[in-house]
DNA sequence: TCCAAAACAGGATGATCATCCTGTTTATAA
DNA sequence: TTATAAACAGGATGATCATCCTGTTTTGGA
């Protein structure tokens, strides 16, 4: 019952944003009762707490952390990601934005704990990006660039390039931005 | 009247977004009845709708494309627009992101109508970057620069790192950004 | 001055929504 | 088997909100 909720409510959340996300939706989608939901999950709150941490988390390090770290190099891995998800959004036909985005920007201001939520998972994003270039430089590459810059251009770059295409539903400034990102 | 709701609702959409802003909120704050709110917008999209067309361009146009086309290059537009965002922020001690970007997120995906005057502004801020580089380049500069792909990577890095800046109550990594971005 | 249209006032209305409350069922441990 | 708590059901409730409706005032042109 609980991850079932979790998947309707990441969906939704993705898919329409929390605000236009009533908890009437998220009961039919899910299959549950109201009690059942309010069992879970005191407060529509507490469900989107627990999406963010326990899903865009995951998503964040399934989609971005994992595969940078797994490449031969920094700039390799974020090419590879960048190259990935433009395809699988071109696939797609429609465009739904980075979830983390997404959420950071309806919340953050919202409330506190969402902010501090959503913080950590940028913060936990730009550090595998720069350790990544800190073991290129020890393995005697990437010399003079530096970590912590790279890692938030890199983040910058894609979390407004899928602003951008969320808002054309078009993901053709993804690779704008990555051959321009090439030239760094 | 209408310039009165007008100044009200751009400021509380880029404090507290579309939805969070309630038609009471914005006749409280503006000291106008429901009957003049509804006289000059019809509904709460149309009232939307103005402040997109004739408030977030205008703030696009004032504070990136004017700036930019009137410096010396591209790129030195480019560096004082994000030089002078970032003390902006630093001095009023919090950020509300970028209005443009806010509202893009929010309602983009809500309706066709608000996605098709966002992504407007969008290719419009784009524009005149790219414009800035062909003429920089036919006065003999920047010959190795793709224009639309520099203009992609500049509205992105700027749209992710005021995201960013958000989410973290600091400007810092626009900093971050734009001193990796000098190094393309 | 007079009239018609625009501008404005303020409350009514219906719908939506998050939360909460009272029971019932199911699992678990003694 | 039985006691206990967790899990779940489903409706009630109160608040909020966008929209609309009926009047009143103001404005601008003939």
């Amino acid at each position: 019952m609980r991850k079932k909720v979790l998947d309707v409510a990441e969906e939704s959340f993705q898919a329409r944003g929390y605000h236009a996300s009533s908890l009437g939706d998220l009961m039919a989608a899910a299959g549950v009762s109201g009690g059942a939901l309010h069992h879970h999950f005191p407060a529509k709150k507490a469900l989107a707490l627990a999406v963010i941490d326990e899903r865009v988390a995951a998503a964040v390090e399934e989609t971005w952390i994992a595969p940078v770290l797994a490449a031969a190099s920094a700039r390799e891995g974020v090419r590879a990601v960048f190259e990935a998800v433009a395809a699988q959004l071109e696939q797609q036909g429609f465009v739904h934005g980075c979830p983390l985005n997404n959420l950071a920007h309806e919340l953050s201001l919202a409330d506190p704990d969402f902010r501090a939520a959503l913080a950590g998972i940028f913060s936990a994003w730009r550090q595998a990006i720069a350790d990544k270039i800190s073991a290129d430089q020890r393995a005697g590459r990437e010399q003079g660039t530096d970590p912590q810059r790279f890692a938030a251009l890199v983040v910058a770059t894609y979390s407004g390039a899928m602003s951008m295409a969320k808002t054309a539903q078009d993901a053709t400034v993804l690779r704008d931005c990555l051959a321009a990102l090439g030239e760094t």
